[in-house]
DNA sequence: CTGAAAGCGCTTACAG
DNA sequence: CTGAAAGCGCTTACAG
């Protein structure tokens, strides 16, 4: 269990401390032959630094915290599993490592102290936030003592710190899901909206009322309900639906497919037939949108490209890069399934 | 961005660094209203020690390293990234954080040299590795120097030092799939078995024999294959069984759900209708399989048991506790769906 | 090209 | 009850 330190490796290679320092650390100051000597001792000791005598000197850690802000039961959604390994892949490409922390919220004190702790104590040079309202005193906490901080969903267009980094949806996917629906000559459109502190769920509310608006069709208070970005959620806002409205839409648009799984259910246990009497859609792509009956209709977005866009900036803040952008607003993709039905 | 460290602290509370350290740690021999002053400030200022600081004294980093070891695309398959969030959980009931590498192979030598640096670097307590096979060379060097690892299904009956822990599964899941299979009628039964450098695969194997044997069924050569634990290898290995058997089996027992879902994707493309034709069951309890048309028969294993065992014992490992045992086996249930018929 | 020394932030025997 | 000091392992100006 005992490993050597620099000095040991020093001694073996006859050289000091200070040189086997500087043939890790790539000097160039180094003869070819010494540092061949020290590189032999290390590569047959197996020798690495100690991270912590290095994180003293002046040194980063190379690790990113994952700040994972769970809603209901992440263990088993694949999407949102799906960004973590995002987020791990895009670190390694890097050559940086992510420490994760999973918090139910980030309102109760004790998350939060737990959170700055980490950044505090120096385990990360800085973090990923996902799941979180667009306005969180932590983060904002975090960003004016100099951390940074890489947020999914979060932008304001007056905050532009450099340790302030962002990846966001385009703000109008909400009227590209209403144009879709139009064409396939839906008129009588009903809403789950997402929830409304974060920025993408109010966003997407604008931009549905936006497309309802543009084609002249009737927005009825009824028909449109707030969930949030779960499949229960969107199950209580459909049957809430169910229950307030008259008249059935021809087609209900969610906020994100999860809460469209939501609406599956609810419109299943009603005896509703998705999409003859029905159609739904979802945002996301989610991967159980294929495994569904019907398979869900959708528009995706790329959380590969998401999360390698908001991991590269978040290093490139860390390391002081100038020009790097603060954010980056990430494009969605129809995915043309089974869950609408053409009424033209 | 500027933290206080505990001179700092000790002079704002008028004392030493010392004394300081001493309220952090809570040491017994610190008077009420010292120690009330001292939090005081500590509080105030936001103050965690650093890590660096306090490993170089010899503290320990709180921090388990999660090795996963992927075949396949984990991002997307939510019973792999159900164990890591099992794993995170356990962890944090413990107070320990997680660091995660997810490493293609533990063969090539970059990766070797990736996993036993985040060990002698300082960066973790102890290592939970998962997808690894029985043998594993560095595995075993890294118990041989000392490291706490954990290890999902590994068992050596012969090697029980108390720094090598795992948890795996029970040994006779084959033979309750075949007795279930048999008191539903079936009597020509197909096995796609899994990888056997995998202690729980080559297990499985040997007890699907078992109860073929008890039963006195006919084990014949072509409706027997080799597969892995993913999807794709379970629709090969089905293939291959179509293509060479003269006569169907009916019922297929998979290794794995994963498996079980390639075989489902084979038989649909060969027109073989599940279960009418040819009945599948699965072993895991993948979530997936309540989704699948026909819903998955499988044989369950609680996966947050089985990870809080893990992550307990070897956390126990770390901080030395004796009577930890080295290993457990976890017990499979029954979960009755739509993909088995009943001939009888 | 290279070594001695200072310094990073902490803890803990030691001495009082 | 409490402080001064040593020590953990590293890096990097500094001096030669």
């Amino acid at each position: 269990m005992k490993q050597l330190n620099s000095l040991e490796v020093a001694k073996l290679a006859g050289v000091s401390r200070s040189t086997v320092s500087r043939v890790v650390n790539g000097y160039s100051n180094v003869p070819e032959s010494t540092r061949e000597r020290v590189m032999k001792i290390i590569r047959d000791n197996g020798y690495y630094p100690h991270l912590s005598g290095q994180l003293l000197a002046g040194k980063k850690t190379g690790t990113l915290g994952f700040f994972w802000i769970s809603l209901g039961d992440i263990a088993s959604d694949s999407l949102s599993s799906s960004y973590f390994v995002n987020v791990t892949e895009a670190a390694a490409q890097h050559g940086h490592l992510i420490l994760t922390c999973i918090l139910k919220n980030l309102t109760d004190c004790e998350n939060i102290c737990w959170a700055k702790k980490v950044f505090t104590q120096g385990r990360i040079d800085g973090g990923i936030f996902i799941g979180v309202n667009n306005n969180e005193p932590v983060i904002e906490e975090l960003i004016s003592s100099g951390h940074v901080v890489g947020i999914f969903d979060h932008f304001h267009a007056d905050r532009l710190e450099p340790n302030r980094i962002s990846v966001n949806f385009e703000d109008d996917t909400g009227s590209k899901v209403i144009d879709y629906l139009y064409e396939c000559g839906h008129r009588k459109i009903g809403i789950i909206d997402g929830n409304m502190n974060r920025y993408s769920s109010a966003k997407r509310h604008e931009s549905f009322l936006k497309g309802m608006q543009q084609h002249s069709l009737e927005i009825r208070r009824e028909w449109m309900q707030y969930a949030d970005v779960t499949e229960p959620a969107g199950y209580e806002a459909a049957k809430r639906m169910l229950a307030s409205c008259s008249e059935l839409p021809t087609a209900i648009c969610a906020n994100n497919d999860a809460a469209a799984f939501g609406v599956y259910k609810a419109l299943t246990e009603a005896g509703i037939s998705i999409p003859d009497q029905v159609s739904v859609t979802g945002i996301d792509g989610h991967g159980r949108g294929e495994l569904s009956t019907p398979q869900l209709t959708t528009f995706a977005f790329n959380y590969h490209d998401f999360f390698y866009s908001l991991v590269s900036r978040t290093i490139a803040a860390i390391e002081g890069k100038s020009n790097n952008p603060n954010t980056e607003f990430m494009t969605s993709q129809l995915v043309e399934r089974n869950s609408v039905k053409r009424l033209v």
